[in-house]
DNA sequence: CTAATCTTGTGAAATGATTCACAAGGCCCG
DNA sequence: CGGGCCTTGTGAATCATTTCACAAGATTAG
């Protein structure tokens, strides 16, 4: 298939959004206007973001809310569970651990890993906080899909190189460090600090 | 002066990361070739970078690194101090105020509200956290610049109206929901869950 | 059945961002 | 001091994304 930009792939998670709202309200359509009202973009995009997969709609009418949040949810890969492993268990780690949005959506916390003995052993909602040292060799026994970093930024890079030679192929980062990954290894970063310099200079420079 | 694209300015936060750590090693310049090796782009991206904002550089040379971390702090308005409000003391709100790499580069937690009286009275690195209620009236007190949302989704945005309303111009949200801030106030938000669906869709994409 | 009204799907145009390519400037060595 | 070697700064070209605009399909009302 065509090459997908990452804002067309974004936007469709917050169509998703709006529309499993809207199907709990028992709505039978939606048009493209509506669904762009929420997302902050125009009708014209919304029909781009979703001719890139195929044409859902029917004209006149709109889109079936049931059928589109269906296809949607196929085309982000959400039928299915995938299982995650949080590396790190400070501050950060244990929020993540603990965070209800990822449950919600098909996300399942498999294991935490840190390398505190004073951490090691406690439970973040059930999960038992192991050693890091067993981090390489768990992996495929507890079939992780996905590894979110959330280590001192120094300790970021080795986490990145260690879960890639094991067979990770998505990684999602949260220490304020520029990582690389291998190819075919899926990289992403959220920087939390980087968002407040963003707003820091949209400030500043509308003074 | 001409509209910077926000890719732009997320890239000069990452070529200050780079410049502040290699400053510290006591290096005197710097090429675009090093700095763009860093954040995973071209020489000629971080040139064009730079030079919507003038042109610091010595050719044949490179870039003198305390000169240009300086200018590049003052492009972000980094020079002074940001005031953070956080709202919401869950377990993101927790994790936000106790963040290390807030303080770090300049922004400054000066308050947490919570509805929840169970977390009312609570500290948090120093910081107590305060009943939701005074919110709107101590915002002027507290000098806030910018309001981080890590309340549940449905309640994201009465915070964001309540805020702005209050003269706040600057808004990170956490919660997962799309948000709608009146014009002149700047709303970013960073969805954890989102960022994992877009990680979903490169790995199912992938098979 | 026809007319009026919606709303989709999609080429084409417009806008925006990145990459290319090279002249110009500055350093260093002999 | 002159030649060779780097590296910047920047128009022009390329590539990507968004917006426009409208034909075509579908519904509803009379």
């Amino acid at each position: 298939m065509k090459h997908i930009a990452e804002s067309t792939v974004r936007r469709l998670s917050l169509y998703l959004r709006f529309l499993e709202s809207q199907m709990q309200r028992g709505l039978e359509t939606i048009s493209s206007g509506d669904l762009a009202a929420l997302g902050g973009t125009t009708s014209a995009q919304v029909r781009k973001d979703l001719s890139f997969f195929g044409s859902f709609g029917t004209r006149g009418l709109g889109y079936s809310v049931p059928a589109l949040t269906r296809r949607i949810r196929e085309i982000l890969g959400l039928e299915r569970e995938w299982r995650v492993v949080i590396v790190g268990a400070g501050k950060i780690g244990a929020a993540l651990a603990q965070y209800e949005g990822f449950r919600e959506r098909g996300f399942r916390v498999a294991a935490v890993y840190d390398v505190d003995p004073a951490r090691i052993g406690k439970s973040l909602d059930g999960v038992v906080v192991r050693d890091q040292r067993t981090l390489d060799a768990d992996l495929a026994a507890l079939q992780a899909d996905i590894v979110l970093i959330a280590v001192p930024p120094e300790a970021a890079q080795s986490i990145v190189d260690r879960v890639a030679r094991a067979g990770i192929r998505g990684i999602l980062n949260f220490a304020p460090a520029a990582l690389h990954a291998p190819p075919g290894v899926m990289l992403r970063s959220v920087d939390m600090a980087l968002e407040l310099e963003i707003l820091s200079y949209a400030l500043a420079a509308s003074k």
